[in-house]
DNA sequence: GTCGCTGCAAACTCTTTGCAGTGCC
DNA sequence: GGCACTGCAAAGAGTTTGCAGCGAC
């Protein structure tokens, strides 16, 4: 169960992390296959999501599923909140708000042993806003 | 925007609905189809998908998506915090925790206009608590 | 009779996987 | 040189959608 698993440092390995360093905006698996894509021409969607899978197990990224269906990706793994944009699914770091440790007091709840909680906020970000003003008159039900 | 949109009552709406009323396990649209069937047996899985759709609009239903995947859904309309068993991935709900209102201080944040919060808890359910005791020679890292 | 809804099947999105070849250690 | 990893493509899960016919109102 402690062994530890050999891995190799490709070059696949490198960009894909290098790419989401860069960044501070969540980018999904796609985007960062466009990204990387740019630098090895042939790299595959498939590898960019086994590396994605990889280094999270090596605890270097951190996969953010939120309610919008796409997983999203991060490499700050310090434990904070996200705000998603209900119509754009944009997520952005809550910055200023500190993730709280679970209360102690609830370690037990409906019969499950609770280990951590998500928290999300939902809103409508500042481009999202601007575009609803001028939407106005082409708003549709759906 | 504010039309009255004409609904008609069919059977397959009705069983749907009295199906997920029966339930308080938050069963997905697979699920939901199943019974149905039960009932109806030429229903169609796209049926249910667009009653669900039809019935969170007219907000009979609630749909909840956590970070497991698979949409579920709940006629408990309420407000109220869920627990997500992160084995496999049962949904309970968090009884005797009301959902707090969103403060009146997070209006705003990270520039988004804030219009709510989501909070899921994560554990394990006690069906995979037990299994977990009798599994554990044939444990995998996957 | 109208037209919202249905069953069916195909399509779509996101993600995972099988396989034969490649290149890191 | 072994084998973790790659590219490719096909498969998989969950969900949506186009269409012709049906049936609630």
């Amino acid at each position: 169960m402690a062994e530890q698993i050999h891995r190799r440092n490709t070059r696949q390995r490198q960009v894909v992390l290098e790419e989401l360093k860069k960044l501070d905006t969540h980018p999904t698996a796609a985007d960062l296959y466009e990204l990387a894509r740019r630098r090895l021409p042939k790299i595959s969607l498939g590898t960019v999501y086994r590396n994605l899978e990889l280094l999270v197990e090596m605890g270097l990224v951190r996969k953010i599923t939120t309610a919008g269906g796409e997983a999203r990706f991060d490499t700050d793994v310090e434990s904070h909140y996200h705000i998603r944009c209900i119509q754009c699914g944009r997520i952005t770091d809550a910055d200023g708000l500190e993730q709280e440790p679970l209360s102690t007091e609830i370690r037990e709840l409906g019969g499950y042993e609770i280990v951590g909680y998500r928290l999300e906020f939902e809103g409508v970000c500042p481009t999202c806003s601007v575009e609803d003003q001028g939407e106005r008159s082409s708003n549709e039900t759906r």
